[in-house]
DNA sequence: CAATATTGTCAAATACTCTTTACATTTTTA
DNA sequence: TAAAAATGTAAAGAGTATTTGACAATATTG
């Protein structure tokens, strides 16, 4: 699973940390998920995707 | 979470089992995510959206 | 009605997500 | 260049997702 988390937090120019906080998770937990050690839970996916005013669905690319 | 899991499977005419097997899950899985016990992951969730001809973003909605 | 398919549910075990704490490295800014 | 901010990473533990096996209840079909 890839994602555009690191492009699109960067275009709206906020740090990990912000976009953390505005998902009320850890700064560590949005790093590795833009470094793809994991995939977030689905509520996080909507959590991100909406705070990075895009859709889940744009945000992450299932490869299959 | 909410989902549309039940309504878009029988508008297809499959089961709980046929569904699991395409997205390879168990029937118990596709069963207690069809009744909200629990989210799935997002690779699920995107599988259980391409079996069903839709997207996550429709299929899911997140309740915020 | 009887047989079969489908669905609901439960408990135990395993795998994965996420947090916390901590430290190192890189980047930005004064 | 020095200080501050941002990022990368790792280990341990809590919480959640999924599997397996099993049994009961409901719906469908012959």
């Amino acid at each position: 699973m890839k994602n555009q988390i690191k492009e699109l937090r960067k275009a709206k120019k906020i740090s990990q940390q912000e976009l953390a906080d505005y998902c009320k998770v850890t700064r560590q937990t949005v790093n590795a998920i833009e470094n793809e050690k994991y995939d977030p839970s689905l509520q996080l996916a909507f959590d991100l995707a909406r705070n990075l005013n895009t859709t889940v669905d744009t945000l992450f690319i299932s490869e299959k």
